[in-house]
DNA sequence: TTGTAAATGTTATATTATTACATAATGTTA
DNA sequence: TAACATTATGTAATAATATAACATTTACAA
């Protein structure tokens, strides 16, 4: 189940925006749309992506820099992130598939470390882009 | 096999330098190390660094901004990479588990995306991190 | 109502990466 | 070898991404 998170003013102004993007958003492009909502520093986007992170309504693309909202409605694995890039139009999805989520949530290997967490990211030309 | 491929002066400098260290590297790290040998700005760095990306010489460390050198000896394998990051100390090691390598390389979704490249990143503790 | 944690506001600055332009070295082919 | 193309280099400027430090306010639990 997952936890009910109250968002803050800013947390929310910033998550809406992001959920209603088609793609991801980059730290400088949510500024630049809310800064008519009165957020106006970089900070206080960022420590607002970075709470929305945390608490896993939001994700970052780690090869891209961007921000994407969380696409399992109750996600409660924010720990756990695969996602599908395409390398011409730069489309990302968030990929939920239990076998990949299972498989990697139990990996380990012969080092004795136990993960608590792991970010996947796929990379190749969407459908589109490979009928061009 | 892999492609024997002639590292320029620049690229020899820098892949050295990561190879003998310890860790991951970062671009402004390298830069100040190798300034004594006579590369003086990032774009020299990031130029050399780009290109040993491309032939599979080092990785990135996408979370980290940070670049580690190839640990498969003879890495063909620069398009699937897998690491362990512990989240205390920073360590970082390339996972070449061929098992896993399968998988992830065979994995497909209902997207009908065929994938050329992956990236995965786990996180948790090391031993020495996880003792204390 | 008092204490504490979380969130906000603001300025400055650090870190990471690229654009633009000029030149040189290397490799290929006629 | 001359001519051409490709790759690499050098240099300056600047863009893009992210954090430090400090002051204040809001939310909420004891």
């Amino acid at each position: 189940m997952q936890k009910e998170h109250n968002l803050s003013k800013n947390q929310k102004i910033i998550f809406d925006l992001i959920d209603k993007s088609r793609g991801p958003m980059k730290a400088y492009s949510i500024l630049f749309n809310v800064q008519k909502k009165g957020i106006k520093a970089p900070l206080q986007v960022y420590r607002a992506l970075d709470k929305l992170v945390e608490i896993g309504k939001i994700h970052k693309i780690e090869s891209r820099n961007a921000f994407i909202a969380c696409q399992n409605s109750s996600c409660q694995v924010s720990k756990a992130t695969v996602f599908s890039i395409c390398e011409s139009c730069e489309n990302v999805s968030e990929i939920s598939n239990s076998k990949l989520s299972k498989y990697l949530s139990n990996f380990s290997d012969s080092s004795g470390m136990k993960y608590s967490k792991y970010n996947l990211e796929f990379f190749g030309l969407c459908k589109k882009c490979k009928s061009k």
